[in-house]
Order: structure tokens, then sequence, then C-alpha cells
DNA sequence: CGTCTTTGATTGAACGGTCGGTCAAAGATA
DNA sequence: TATCTTTGACCGACCGTTCAATCAAAGACG
């Protein structure tokens, strides 16, 4: 086989994994891991089920592929500075960005919140040290622990200008449960954050903790 | 037979309902509905398999027994007046016991959220307009209707003492993610809020929206 | 009190159905 | 023809549910 031709084959397959992912990622975050049978997959996606055994090896290995593509294309938008502190500008900046991620990437994060409510499926995939995720090269947990540290940090450094009765961990609890209580929110029942209530929401954030 | 032996019957009957149920709440809520299995169950309460169907007709059936027992048990402490509005200190003792209930019930609302996230079960045990779940004899769906005008009614009546810029169905939107938010955490991550955040928590919704 | 009868709680093998995964064979390609 | 791709019937495992069979205990009888 030449070269040029093995590279034409290998596009062609990456095309063919890429739209299993396609109809995966929207059958899994829309009814769950477990509730999707490979069979409903490989009908939607055109292929008989032994084929799709040919480009994923298990049903657990193309979810892992699915969360690391998405994971990919979230690093690839999202990078900020792990090594520095945080400005109140980029902290302005990592809030909208949050929020945009949230609006682009409903699939995923319904997928996320769904597997990672179902025991046996979230255990190995995400809690493991071993786990087979990885954003942009770091393992998931470094990097949602770097992550963490900045913020740490930056509700921490605000003490300094906020009265004496400003408690950093706490603040920094409220702000997440608040992000987390919106991502649930908006990723099942998008209706009840029309556009005009998802700017606010982004904009009382920034007022209140930056 | 006595009526006396009937009754004698009727509660260890009960009695072992209990018992089914308890283990059953504690599986559901850890492995989530489809996860667990009957043999499970009955090995757990330590019963036979075939035993289980003479207390419940199916795995469903014992589902709902189970999320009716909890909303009884919530309902008896937690059952503000739903005809007329909200003073602030009702809207305080309001959010106390919300999160009161969080604690005391975190088993039932770890079930709650992993059924309403897993499809096929959710759809026709919560959704339908002929669930089977009653709250104090009202249907479920027109308890919520009720309690959402409740707090609707209460955060318009704030526009008038607070200034032009207020919006009430942000505030609103803003107290319930936040509500949620923290629900999320603690009920699957209690770790996150010591005893000490908890009750910060409350406060500062409470100075916040009261 | 001793013996026979009845009851219904309890068991677990068996059944029908589903699903992830396999593989021999058919089809396509060159 | 030789090689690679694709198919879908098939397999074994598992799960919710059923039901014939069991048996301890309570009642009836003498």
């Amino acid at each position: 086989m030449s070269p040029r031709s093995s590279a034409q084959f290998e596009e062609m397959r990456e095309e063919k994994k890429t739209l299993i992912m396609d109809v995966a990622l929207e059958h899994f975050s829309d009814y769950g891991f477990h509730s999707t049978t490979i069979s409903h997959l490989a009908k939607h996606a055109g292929i008989s089920k032994g084929l799709l055994y040919n480009y994923f090896k298990s049903k657990e290995e193309l979810l892992a592929a699915i969360i690391n593509r998405s994971l990919d294309e979230i690093y690839k938008s999202f990078n900020p500075d792990r090594d520095s502190n945080l400005t109140p500008d980029e902290f302005e900046q990592f809030i909208r960005k949050i929020f945009a991620i949230f609006r682009e990437k409903r699939q995923f994060w319904k997928l996320i919140y769904r597997v990672m409510l179902q025991r046996g499926v979230y255990e190995h995939l995400l809690d493991d040290p071993d786990s087979p995720f990885k954003v942009g090269g770091t393992p998931l947990m470094e990097y949602s622990a770097c992550m963490m540290k900045l913020l740490t940090d930056y509700f921490s450094r605000k003490k300094e200008t906020e009265g004496a009765d400003y408690d950093p961990m706490t603040e920094l609890l409220m702000f997440s449960t608040t992000i987390k209580g919106f991502a649930l929110t908006y990723i099942f029942a998008p209706e009840q954050y029309p556009d005009v209530y998802f700017e606010k929401m982004i904009d009382i954030l920034i007022k209140k903790y930056r």
C-alpha cells in the first residue's frame, strides 16, 4: 500500500470514527450509557454492530474516546495560564469562558453529569488515578486540582481588599456551588435560561466575585 | 382468624416491607436503579428473590413505594401555608427547613437525582400527570407548582422595597440555582460541606434573599 | 394432650428477553 | 485470485419475573 493511500485510508477511518462518536455522544447524553445499546448506535450510524468493533474495542472505550475528544476541544479554547496568578480581568474571562463552554458543549456536559451519577461507569473512568482522560496531555484530576488552586489563590488574595469578615473559602464554595447549580439547570432544562437570563447570570457572578 | 392476630400479621408484613424498602433505598441511591439487581436486594434483606414479589409487584413499584414514603415523611415536617403569602420570617424558616431536609434525607435526594437523570425511569415516574407520587394527598407536580408560585410571589413583592433595577425573576432564578447547586454538591460530596460551611451557606442565603 | 388439616410465607429453579461481544461468511476492491 | 471490509446470526451472561414445591406453625378435632 502506498503511503498516500495509507494516509487516505487513515483519514477515512478517522471520519468514520468521528461519525460513530457523534452518534454515540448524542445517545449517551440523552439516554445514558447503560440504556444506549450498541445495536441502536450502529443503526443510527448506518453501520452494522460488528463493524463498530473494528473502530472501538468496547462500549467503554467508545465512551472514553468521546469524553477525551471533548476534553481536547475544550482545552484548545480554554487554557488559562496555570502557573501565574489570575488577575481580575483574567478571572472575568475565566467565568465568561466557562459559561460559553456550557453553551457550546451542552451535550458533552449532559453526558458527564449522567455518567458521573451512574455507578460502575463513573468510578474507574473519572475517579481512577489511571483514568484514561487527559486534558492537553495532563491527567484530568491533576488539571482540575490546578484549576482549583488557581481559584483558591484568587479568592485568598481578595481578602486583603475586602472587609475583615471576608472568608475566602466560604466565598469560593458559594461561587463554585452557584456555577454547578447553573450548569445542572442549564444543561438539563435550558428552557429555564433564555438568553437574557443567561447573560444576566454571568453579569451577576462577575459583579459579585470579580 | 381473630382480628387481633390479623392485625399482628399486618404489622409484621409492614415491618418486612419497611426492611426491604430500607435496603432498596440504600442500594438504589448508591448504585442507581438499573445497576441494582433484585437478587442483591433480596440477599441484603435476608430473603429470597421470590419473596420480594409477595411484598412488591415489581421493581418499579418498589421504587415508587420508597419515594412516596420519603415524600410523606418530608411532608409531615414541611408544609408551609400554601394559600397565603410568605412573610420574611416564614421565608427564612422555609430556607432553613429545606437545608435541614437535605441533611436528614440525603439518601432520598441522592435517589431522586440519580433517578431523574436516568431516562426510562424518570419519565413516567416523575413527569407523568398520572405519576404515582403524592405529597400529603396532592399530586407531586401540583405541589411543586404551588411552591414555585409561593416563591415567585415573595420575590415579586420584594421589588417594592428594593431598588428600581431589582429584577424578581432573575433573583429567583439565582436563588433556586444556588440551592440546586448546593443540593447537588452536598448530596454527592458532603465532605465538601463540613458543618461550619453548611451553616454559613444558610446564613448567606438568608441575608441575601430574605 | 396428641394427631390431623390447613394456611400462607418462603424458596430457588426455570423462563423469556436483552445486551455486549464474536466470528464465519459474503461482498467489495484491485 | 487475493486481500480487506462489512455483515448479522449467534453466543453466553445476566436480569426481572413467575410458579410449583416446601414446610413450620396455627387451628380443628377427639
